[in-house]
DNA sequence: GCAAATTTGTACCGATTGGTATGAAATTGT
DNA sequence: ACAATTTCATACCAATCGGTACAAATTTGC
């Protein structure tokens, strides 16, 4: 009944998630983003509203993405090989050639000018959700015993996330999975079996 | 032989540094610099260059502010009271309601476009140096038998920067010092006697 | 074929970006 | 007093920012 769109939204979302993936939301441009996804700007209006809009949808795919990586490594019985497959697997995805480097949820918009404090913010969420669901997991195995009683589950969470951060940061400024992989093997240490 | 200037350069640095250290090298905008070092563009260009040379005089004094702190931690004769200090002293540095929150070499450009490289570039340099000196001291201290002979120093150094680096992006997400205080203790843990 | 609906490309909007030209104002040396 | 020197404030620069008006182009329903 009209005329069918030219491109894919999903690539095309695709596309923009690797820029802001890559250069963060105040770092890219509109024209950057129309330029990699291959449209023009009145289309990228017209199909996901304006810029923040777009971030939103773009850190909405970017968690769907790096959902199957958190639920394979929470699948496994034990906290501490959950940790280490986390962090671990951590290292790899936080390098992986594929993708730009370092995580979204951190890079994304660390510290922002006060028109981009809500994409701050939202990213903010993401983390405190990705530290409430390791949370959530600790204590269940406190109650049935695959932690010592002494264990503080909220701690634990607090310093696997803190870890992971930290080794998006560290991945950001160059570092390799090997590299990574060797922190994470050093917190590990710190985990009770 | 000319008129004075009529503002002191080394407070309206801090105002810069301030500035910077809150809303990162690209979320802050030379009128928002102008507007709180309290001077006109003219004088910032002529007396600190441009806004990358801004930042990088904004650099030198956040690390002579910091050099205080980090000396401190690391005349401790134990490496591991050097690392409780220096994550106990960073939660609460960290979290300064004096300052802006978080650390300017972790948050003041993780991800940029590539105009900023430069600047994302110097940052990472300054954490890689911060991450040397631990490593170079944790060397020591395995040499002259302050740690276990199978003790990793460079493994030690990376992860106890890669904590910092995430109590950093903690702070940035709104961690209260007691907050990063656990995490620090948990971390220590992992770090041999 | 034609009307309705939607996307397309172009060309533009005001506002803001980092940076500067210019001349008046203020100081010092003589 | 006056020349030299430097800082000051205003007013501006081209380029880019995020965002949009508008009309041509393309499809479907009839």
């Amino acid at each position: 009944m009209a005329r069918p769109r030219e491109f894919c939204v999903d690539t095309a979302l695709d596309r923009a998630l690797e820029v802001f993936w890559q250069s963060g939301f105040e770092g890219t441009s509109i024209s950057r983003l129309t330029e990699a996804m291959g449209i023009n700007r009145p289309s990228l209006y017209a199909t996901f509203g304006n810029k923040e809009e777009l971030f939103q949808k773009a850190m909405d795919r970017y968690i769907s993405l790096k959902n199957d990586y958190f639920d394979q490594a929470m699948a496994a019985a034990e906290p501490k090989e959950v940790v280490e497959r986390l962090l671990m697997e951590g290292a790899a995805v936080l390098t992986d050639p594929d993708h730009p480097v370092g995580c979204l949820a951190v890079q994304g918009a660390l510290s922002c000018s006060a028109e981009t404090e809500r994409v701050r913010d939202e990213l903010a969420k993401i983390r405190t959700s990705f530290q409430d669901k390791l949370r959530e997991r600790f204590t269940k195995d406190l109650d049935e015993g695959r932690l010592p009683p002494e264990a503080d589950p909220a701690a634990l969470a607090g310093f696997v996330s803190t870890v992971s951060y930290g080794m998006s940061v560290q991945a950001s400024g160059g570092a390799t999975r090997e590299d990574l992989e060797v922190v994470a093997q050093t917190a590990l240490k710190a985990f009770p079996a």
